[in-house]
This record gives C-alpha cells, sequence and structure tokens, in this order.
RNA sequence: GCGCUUGUGGCGGAAUUGGUAGACGCGCCAGACUUAGGAUCUGGUAUCUCCGAUGUGCAGGUUCGAGUCCUGUCAGGCGCACCA
C-alpha cells in the first residue's frame, strides 16, 4: 500500500467540512484558547509560500491546545478594504469589490488545501457592511467620548478610575464647560489638541458652531486642522506608518506635508496606558522596544523664556538692539515686571521643553521651529526678509531630503531671550532641525552638551559653554547623561539668581532644577510622548465610509440605530474634477434628517437633507477590533456580546509578521483599550502572546546581459564586462542554471539573443536571497509543493526549515527529507500488510485480537498490527517524544519536535514494532503536524471520531528510566572515555572507578589528582596538577 | 547615532540549570537491490600533521569545566532616526 497524499488529503478536507470538525462554540465546562492569526489583504498575487508559514504555527498550536482539551477558537478573515484594488479599479473600471471577492476566493481555494482548522463560519470580511457597522460605531463612540486622566466634578461618582486616565462621555465635559469653562480643567487632566482658555460665559454665549469646534479640540475622535502626509500619486493622506523614506508604502509615490482638515484618533491620549500595557503582555523584546520607542515618552522640563526684544511691528528695526539692554530689569524672579518693550503683555515669553534641565547654565542661543507660530512673533523688522526667505527655503524642501542630508541650515530672528538661570541674552535662531510637532516647537540650546546644538553653534559661530567637569568639547559635544556639574554659575560671573547645581551629578541637577523651575513658577515638570494622533480619513473609495454628515458645516453622527452606513455606488473612482475625493461621485449620498434614510444628493437643502462625508476611513479601522468580532460574527445587536466577550476574553497567541509593530498592533491596542473604557471588550489589552513568524525569503535569480548589447554572458564571466544584471523567473532556472529558451519565449524581447555559455555549455545564473515578490520573479507558490508532496509534506517542511520567528531562504532541497519521513511513517504504521485480500475487512480485524499478546509475535496480524504490547524499549522511543513534542510545542520549537519525531520513528522502525499502542499514540502526536495523514491513520486504527478529539497522550517518566548510566570522565575538562555506572551509583563508588579505570593512567601519568568533580548521570572531571 | 537581534560543518539548523559541540534533515561518499533510478535500503561524513591536537565571528576574563556567564570588539539583519 502506498502513501496516497491525493487522496488521503482529498478525503479528509472533504469530511472535516462535512462533520463541521473545526466549529466552536462557547462551552463553559471546557477551558478556552483563542488563536489569532494576522488576517491576510487578499492581494491578486495569491499565496506564496512565505504566507502559510505563520498560519501552519498557529494550526499545530490550536489543534495542540484541542487535544488537550481546550476549547479553541481559530477563525480567520480577510482585511478586504486597501489600496491596490482600488488602484486596479482605476485602472480597469472593475469595482473594487469584485476584485477583491475574487481574490478571497482564490485565498480561501489555496487555504484549504493546506488542511486549516479554522472554523469558516465566523470569517469576517472588512468590506462587509455587516462587519463595518461596527467600525462605524466604535468611530462615533469615539466621537462622542474624551480622555482625561481623573474624573471631573460632572463624572458620575464612584467610577473606578485608571490610573492614567480613561474615555468618558463628552456630554460630561460639556457639563463643565457649562458651569466653568476650563476653569481648572487642567488638574483633571484632559487630554487636548491646544491648550484652550475660556470662560463658562463664553461658552454659554457661542453657537453650536462655534461649540462643535471648540468640542474638536477634546474628542477622542475630532475632526482637526493637521500637518498630513499627502500623497498627490494616491490622491490621498496617509499614516506616518504607511510612508517610509518619504514615499508610500503602496505604490511608492513621494508624500509631502501639507496641511488638512482630516478626521483624526486621539492615539496619544493613551500613550501612557500603552507603554503601561507592554509590561503585561508577552510579546518579543523587539517589538516591545520598537512600540516603547515609536510612543517615545521623555520625561523632562518646561522651561519659559522671556523674550527680551520689540516686536517686529516697532516703527523701527534699528531700535530693536537698543531695546534689548532696556530689558534687563526683566527677571525670572519677576513675572509682573513691566513688559511695555514687547508691546503686548502676553505673548512675551515662550515654553521650551528640555530633558537636560541641568545644563540651564550653558544655553548660548534658542531655536525655534520654523513652522511654530513664534517665528512670526519674534522676527524683527531687519531680519524680515532673511527670515521669509529662510521659510521659503525650508517649505521646499520635501521631508525626504530633510531626511537624508541633515545639513545645518538657519537663521537669526533679531530676537533674544532671557535666560531665567543667567540673564543673559541668548539669541533666537530658526531652524529646521527643531521641529514643530514636538515638545513645544522650540528649544534651549545647549551646544557643549548636544551634538545638534553643537554643529549648529560651531556652522554659525555661536559660543560653547561646557558645564560638566573634565568634558572636552573642543571637538565634539560631550552628550552623555554623566559627571559632576561646574560652571552653573561660571565663577568669574556673578550670579543671578541664587541658585549653583556645581559640585552635583547631572541627576541631582536635573532634579534639583525641576524644583526651582517649580518654585519659581517659572515652568513645570513636563512628560512628552512622540507618539502622535492618527489620522483617520482617507480621500479614497475603497474604505468604510463615515456615518456622518454636516449640518450647516457640523459635522453629525448619523443616528446609532440607521447604521450600518453602506458604501455608495460610484461610476467612477477617481476624485472628482472639482477635487473632491471619490466619494463625490456618488449621486445617492445625502442625509434625510427627517426619514433618516440616504438620498439622491439632489435633495440637500440644507434644511433637513444634509451632505454625507467624502472621506472613507484608513486600512487600519477595520483591522483593530475584528479579533473581537470572531467572538461574535453574526450578532446585529452588538459588536460583541457580553457573554461571548467574557468567554473568549482575548487572544492567547497572536501569529503575524513584525511590520506590523508600529501600526496595527499600536491601533488595535488603543481601539481596545478605547472599547475596554467602554465596558465592551472586558481586557484592556487585546493580544496576550504575540509570535512573529520569520520572512520566507525568495531565491532571485539573474542573468547577465552585457551593457548596450544584446549578449548575455553566464555567471563566471560576468566579471569581465560591464554588465546589467535582470532577474530572471524562478521556475526557468534549475540548479542555477538556466534553461535558455524558456528565457527567450518568458522575455520575446530577447529573441535573438545572444548567450556565451560556460565550458560545459552551461549557462549559470547568478542568485541573491531577497524578499518573495512578483517583481523578483522569485514566488513559490504552495499549490505546487501541495501537488507534489501534499499538504502534510508542506506543513511538516515549513516548520522543519527552522525556528518559526527565524527568517530563512525558501529552499526546495529539503523538501524530500520530510517527504520521505511521511513515507516511511506510513509505511511502519501500515505493516505488516493485511493478509486479508480486501482493505475493508481489515478493520474487523481490530476488534478481533483482543486474545492476542505481546508476547505471541505469531499471531495474525490484521493491518495495522495492533496484537502486541508494547515493549520497554518501545515504550521509552515513543515517551521521549511524548515529552518532548509536548514541551516544544509549548516553546513555538517545532523543527525540533519534527526531529524527535523522525528518531523516534527510526528507533522504532528497529525496534519493529507492532504494538497498537505506540500506533495510536503516533497518530495523536502527528495530528497538530499533519492532520491528514493523523485521521487516516487514527481511521485504520479503527476510530470513526476525529483524532482531533483524542486525548493528548500523557507522559509517563517511569518509560524513561534506565537501569545504568552512561558517564564521561574527563581531565582537566576534556572529556576521554565513558563509563557505564548502575543507574543509582553514588559519587564516591563512581569517582573510585573511574580513577582506577585502566585507561585512566594514561592520562594522569606525570600528574598528581587535586579533585574530582562528580556530576550525577552526566560526567567525572578529574582535576591534575603537576 | 540609538535600540533590538543574530553569528556553530558544504547547507538548513540541534545542544534544560555552564557538564561528551554538531541532534535531525539536506547534500556528498561508499555499498546493496535493480534493465534502469531523481525509487528503496545499509554504512560513512567538523578540521588537521588522525593512537593525538584544534574547533561555535574575534580578543580577553570567570570556572575543575564556557557555544552557553562577564567585558571589549567585529560583521550581518530589523526597527527608530534632528524627538531637545
Amino acid at each position: 500500500m502506498e502513501y496516497n497524499f491525493r487522496e488521503i488529503e482529498q478525503k479528509w478536507q472533504q469530511k472535516w467540512v462535512e462533520e463541521k470538525t473545526y466549529q466552536v462554540a462557547e462551552d463553559k465546562s471546557k477551558p478556552k484558547f483563542y488563536v489569532l492569526n494576522m488576517f491576510p489583504y487578499p492581494s491578486g498575487a495569491g499565496l506564496h509560500v512565505g504566507h502559510p508559514l505563520g498560519y501552519i504555527a498557529s494550526d499545530i498550536y490550536a489543534r495542540f491546545k484541542r487535544l488537550q482539551g481546550y476549547n479553541v477558537l481559530n477563525p480567520m478573515g480577510y482585511d478586504a478594504y486597501g489600496l491596490p484594488a482600488e488602484q486596479y479599479a482605476i485602472q480597469t473600471g472593475q469595482h473594487p469589490e469584485k476584485t477583491t471577492f475574487q481574490n478571497i476566493d482564490r485565498y480561501r481555494e489555496q487555504l484549504d488545501k493546506i488542511g486549516f482548522c479554522f472554523d469558516w463560519d465566523r470569517e469576517v470580511r472588512t468590506c462587509a457592511p455587516g462587519y463595518y457597522k461596527w467600525t462605524q460605531w466604535a468611530f462615533q463612540k469615539m466621537f462622542g467620548s474624551f480622555f482625561s486622566k481623573s474624573p471631573l466634578p460632572t463624572s458620575p461618582k464612584g467610577e473606578e478610575s485608571h490610573a492614567a486616565g480613561k474615555a468618558r462621555p463628552i456630554e460630561e465635559l460639556v457639563d463643565f464647560f457649562e458651569q466653568k469653562g476650563t476653569e481648572g480643567l487642567e488638574d483633571f487632566g484632559v487630554a487636548q489638541t491646544e491648550n484652550l482658555m475660556f470662560t463658562a460665559e463664553e461658552w454659554n454665549s457661542w453657537d453650536e458652531k462655534k461649540k462643535s469646534d471648540v468640542l474638536m479640540n477634546y474628542r477622542i475622535a475630532f475632526m482637526g486642522e493637521t500637518m498630513v502626509n499627502w500623497c498627490a500619486g494616491l490622491g490621498t493622506v496617509l499614516a506616518n506608518d504607511e510612508v517610509v523614506d518619504g514615499v508610500s508604502v503602496r505604490g511608492g509615490f513621494p508624500v509631502e506635508q501639507k496641511k488638512m482638515r482630516q478626521w483624526c484618533l486621539r492615539v496619544s491620549a493613551y500613550a501612557q496606558r500603552l507603554l503601561d500595557g507592554l509590561d503585561t503582555i508577552e510579546w518579543s523584546d523587539s517589538i516591545k522596544e520598537t512600540q516603547k520607542n515609536w510612543i517615545g515618552r521623555s520625561e523632562g522640563t518646561e522651561v519659559q523664556f522671556k523674550i527680551a526684544s520689540p516686536l517686529p511691528t516697532s516703527p523701527k528695526g534699528e531700535e530693536s538692539h537698543a531695546a534689548c539692554s532696556s530689558t534687563e530689569n526683566l527677571t525670572a524672579n519677576n513675572p509682573d515686571g513691566n513688559h511695555s518693550p514687547l508691546g503686548e503683555t502676553e505673548g512675551a515669553s515662550f515654553t521650551i521643553f528640555t530633558t537636560r534641565a541641568d545644563t540651564m547654565f550653558g544655553v548660548t542661543f534658542m531655536v525655534l521651529a520654523p513652522e511654530s507660530e513664534l517665528v512670526e512673533k519674534v522676527t524683527t523688522a531687519e531680519q524680515k526678509a532673511a527670515v521669509e526667505e529662510y521659510i521659503k527655503y525650508v517649505k521646499g524642501r520635501t521631508e525626504r531630503e530633510r531626511m537624508i542630508d541633515h545639513k545645518v541650515t538657519g537663521v537669526f530672528s533679531g530676537s533674544y531671550a532671557i535666560n531665567p538661570f543667567t540673564g543673559e541674552k541668548n539669541p533666537i535662531w530658526i531652524s529646521e532641525y527643531v521641529l514643530a510637532g514636538y515638545g513645544t516647537g522650540a528649544i534651549m540650546a545647549v551646544p557643549a552638551h548636544d551634538s545638534r546644538d553643537y554643529a549648529f553653534a560651531k556652522h554659525f559661530g555661536l559660543p560653547i559653554i561646557p558645564l560638566i567637569e573634565g568634558a572636552d568639547v573642543s571637538e565634539e559635544s560631550y552628550d552623555a547623561k554623566e559627571g559632576i556639574v561646574c560652571n552653573s554659575p561660571r565663577k568669574d560671573v556673578k550670579p543671578y539668581i541664587d541658585f549653583s547645581l556645581n559640585g552635583l551629578t547631572v541627576k541631582e541637577a536635573i532634579a534639583a532644577t525641576k524644583k526651582y523651575v517649580k518654585e519659581a513658577g517659572i515652568g513645570r515638570v513636563k512628560v512628552n510622548y512622540r507618539l502622535r494622533d492618527a489620522i483617520f480619513s482617507r480621500q479614497r473609495y475603497w474604505g468604510e465610509p463615515f456615518p456622518v454628515y454636516y449640518k450647516n458645516g457640523i459635522p453629525t453622527m448619523i443616528p446609532e440605530e440607521c447604521l450600518p452606513i453602506e458604501l455608495p455606488e460610484v461610476d467612477k473612482f477617481l476624485p472628482t474634477e472639482t477635487g473632491e475625493p471619490p466619494l463625490g461621485n456618488a449621486t445617492v449620498w445625502a442625509w434625510d434628517e427627517v426619514n433618516k434614510k440616504i438620498v439622491e444628493n439632489k435633495k440637500i437643502d440644507n434644511k433637513t437633507v444634509f451632505p454625507i462625508e467624502l472621506y472613507t476611513m484608513p486600512g487600519f479601522a477595520g483591522s483593530s477590533a475584528y479579533y473581537l468580532r470572531y467572538m461574535d460574527p453574526h450578532n446585529d445587536q452588538a459588536l460583541v456580546s457580553k457573554d461571548a466577550d467574557e468567554y473568549w476574553q482575548n487572544v492567547d497567541l497572536y501569529v503575524g509578521g513584525s511590520e506590523h509593530a508600529t501600526g496595527h498592533l499600536i491601533y488595535s491596542r488603543f481601539w481596545n483599550k478605547f472599547l475596554f473604557d467602554l465596558g465592551v471588550s472586558c481586557k484592556e489589552e487585546p493580544f496576550q502572546k504575540l509570535i512573529n513568524q520569520g520572512m520566507i525569503q525568495g531565491r532571485s535569480n539573474f542573468v547577465y546581459r552585457i551593457k548596450d548589447t544584446n549578449t548575455f554572458v553566464t555567471l563566471e564571466k560576468k566579471d569581465q564586462y560591464d554588465v546589467t544584471p535582470i532577474h530572471v523567473d524562478v521556475n526557468i532556472v534549475s540548479a542555477d542554471v538556466l534553461d535558455v529558451e524558456a528565457f527567450k519565449a518568458w522575455r520575446p524581447e530577447y529573441n535573438t539573443a545572444e548567450f556565451i555559455l560556460n565550458d560545459e555549455g552551461k549557462y549559470v545564473c547568478g542568485w541573491a536571497v531577497e524578499k518573495m515578490s512578483k517583481s523578483m520573479f522569485n514566488v513559490v507558490n504552495p499549490d505546487m509543493i501541495v501537488e507534489k508532496f501534499g499538504a502534510d509534506t508542506l506543513r511538516l517542511y515549513e516548520m522543519f526549515l527552522g525556528p518559526v520567528e527565524q527568517s530563512k531562504p525558501w529552499d526546495t532541497n529539503g523538501i524530500d527529507g520530510c517527504h520521505r519521513f511521511l513515507k516511511k511513517l506510513w509505511k511502519f504504521m501500515t505493516s505488516p500488510l493485511p493478509t486479508s485480500p480486501k482493505g475493508e475487512e481489515s478493520h474487523a480485524a481490530c476488534s478481533s485480537t483482543d486474545n492476542q499478546t505481546a508476547n505471541n509475535p505469531d499471531g495474525n496480524h490484521s493491518p495495522l498490527g495492533e496484537t502486541v504490547g508494547a515493549s520497554k524499549e518501545e515504550l521509552k522511543a515513543l515517551h521521549t517524544l511524548i515529552k518532548k513534542e509536548t514541551a516544544d510545542i509549548e516553546a513555538f520549537s517545532y523543527n525540533t519536535t519534527i526531529a524527535a519525531f523522525m528518531v523516534c520513528l527510526n528507533e522504532l522502525t528497529k525496534l519493529k514494532s507492532e504494538s497498537r499502542e505506540v500506533k495510536e499514540t503516533l497518530a495523536i502526536l502527528l495530528a497538530p503536524f499533519c492532520p491528514h495523514l493523523a485521521e487516516e491513520f487514527w481511521h485504520l486504527l479503527g476510530h470513526t471520531t476525529t483524532v482531533c478529539d483524542a486525548p493528548w497522550p500523557a507522559f509517563n517518566e517511569d518509560y524513561l528510566k534506565e537501569d545504568s548510566v552512561k558517564m564521561m570522565v574527563a581531565f582537566n575538562g576534556k572529556a576521554r572515555f565513558p563509563l557505564e555506572f548502575p543507574a543509582d551509583v553514588t559519587k564516591e563508588d563512581a569517582e573510585k572507578a573511574a580513577l582506577e579505570n585502566p585507561q585512566s593512567a594514561k592520562w594522569m601519568e606525570g600528574f598528581t589528582v587535586a579533585k574530582v568533580i562528580v556530576v550525577p548521570g552526566k560526567m567525572i572531571n578529574v582535576v591534575l596538577k603537576k
């Protein structure tokens, strides 16, 4: 009987569908386990061998957990909205839904061939109205919420407040404004875009529009005017993680900074909780570090500096310098001082953020970001032209240019700021090296201890004052945060204030300065985060529409009971002629407030019928809470029912690529924390354990064309010519040798090309390991492997390749080894062959063999030889595997599990094992890796139920116990020869035996024994001395 | 520049708390069976000056003993990158 994988796999895949083997329901009698894969974007290229790697790894774990008695949820779905389908639609006119569904069908077909235990009844598609209803719903909830560290006086009493703050209904904030305006609001740590100030009277006097605008400053989902990444090539804005090296990740179009009105999510409000949560989850250090980096918490100090020069509106520029001296009466301790030179009393100072408060005495200049609103205020008349020219230069530089060359540029504003610690007037410069979006958009420059300030000071000839004992700043700045502070204040200068940091360590000096700044009322301790609010709107068609209409300019939520608001039909997917997003092409896209339905645009009267939002949501919207939806995918009353959420809790094991570290994995954590605050999700972190599967790289092949000719040279000779490498399809190269005719057929433009072959008459290709992608022509399709070797071999091989988390090149060389193993296993499990002519009858034999014993090797063997009890050796081999596999699957060390399986099989084959116990156990142990074959074995052993529900074999230590142990005898740590001992040998006996052994004499000659170290069961090390 | 991570045969990779380095597989070599072999089976396979010595990127250290721990250093991969 041959191992006919095609027949077996087809049979079981069909059976699993028929018997709904993988359907799962809440079952309170069993512990739950939730396994999740990052759902795929169904691209037109289909799956390649890299995709299933993570799916197989999680499938094995899911099956293993099920065998251990868990109720396992292992769902799958599609991240179906996205740019490629839309770009394709623009080019071909095909509706993106059509191509998306085609791609989904293709994916499904490919996935089905690999034998995953997905519960397809729970499939979700982000583009399905029943799904995105809840995306829209969550957005509306965010719109209706604000975030504060502690409850407002207007919040309901007795609520449990999260240490780092939580989302609360916006109505609480409105009540607060009605009573107090913004007075005292800062005490509650309300997350906001800008620090607005208004009174209750002002608030109450404002109209709806104004109130709406003000509330946008606080809402978690809000409309904001922000600098966005505008991608003209795609006609849309992009999130930071969708832009790499100044170009779009999708399509590679240039991206520029532009100020636009966009929907945003106040992710920054959750910065601290996103950071804190990392300590509670089992993710790799590298992903946690990446997220910490992205969140970018930095604890520092905000310090106010007063501006010491007249405003540019002062009549004569010439006088501005003279004015400097007249401001010396403004001291740090005199906030009520006469501000007259500055015209207005407000705005006469500005705030900077620093983490190096200890360096206050080394400030020699100040720098503002070019985009800072302060620039206008501090620019003097005489510097106006220079500043304007500089701003123009900065605006002309793209994000990319700024990223690539960090050249030192800047311009003097003409104004000075008074250092509150030294009283010195520090010139205020404007430079692109200071970012508007971080801190306050203004810094104090300490060139001695900051390399960027140092470069700037050197370039513009500004003074550099070292503040740390022994720091040599003649060549470069001393950035380290360690050492003893000096020059603070300088000994030769009369102190300006009664404050000194000299002699303190940097750490102490920072603390002392913070204390002083607070007490003197010139600043405060501040924590800044790099994490920015997420831009949440896109000017595209193929995304979730916003459930928002514009009531006389006020963004208004469509009532919750009317959701979902379905994506309208359009006749083209491009922006309209007036530059509106594609939804501007829709003719039925207006909200009838009275009848609560979507109506034709022409009915818009701005009385009861209003225009609907034309933006759509970004890709991460639909992927942020999908894991909750899988728990209860058909519920149309709630995102997830309380029951389902409480049963499934959160994902126990999440498997996916590390490329989502700063995108999806931040957004979904944020989204889930918000839903947690709402009480929708009972767990604050969505993904308890995260495994990042490595990338399977492809082996790209190249041919070498001599430049400006139509001649190709083989690899060996390529260095003799000036050649251009050209990628070659992986399918027309075998063992590095190109099929020249196939190449010509593949690339007709080279039909007449000449190929210079090597001495053996072959064309040898060059190769490199690269990411698997269509454009490299190195994509290996899993279907081909399944066709040739079967899904079980593919599964086994992908796991045998190496640790799951490690990237590795795809190489088909080893696949034979895995296939061979399964064939050997087949032979072992199905031998001895049936004595009865018909295979069908063999099953009956199972029950009729009870009378046969282990001591009856001559017994009548039924197909799977279940007549014989297992011998001691067999049980030892088997239980070694049970132990190893159980521990290794838990540790995701699948490659070593497979190795152990191979060892066990070799052992059992040698022992000619025919025991039913052994074979049944092997079938179960095989089930996570090769489910088809395991089912077949299970079935051949006479079982009628699925192997998925078999009990995981219990490991019995007794079978591993040996009567004797082998111990290595070593001299000075060098192993020399092994000795056998009874298992219970004492240290003394072992030592004695080792020293007395004749072999030892050779090694001990000329030495005396200094001591002997006996490691029980392992080794006897004799330490020798001359 | 900062952070994370990885360096072991011809190749992919194994090595609980430090305790026989190279499991398992590929490849290669030899043999068996064959009309045949890209089938199957058996044996071998780190290196060298081969009764011995040397070997886990490199240089030190701790230890009776180091792939494993410590210090420094080099190289590759990934992430962040003017974040004050």
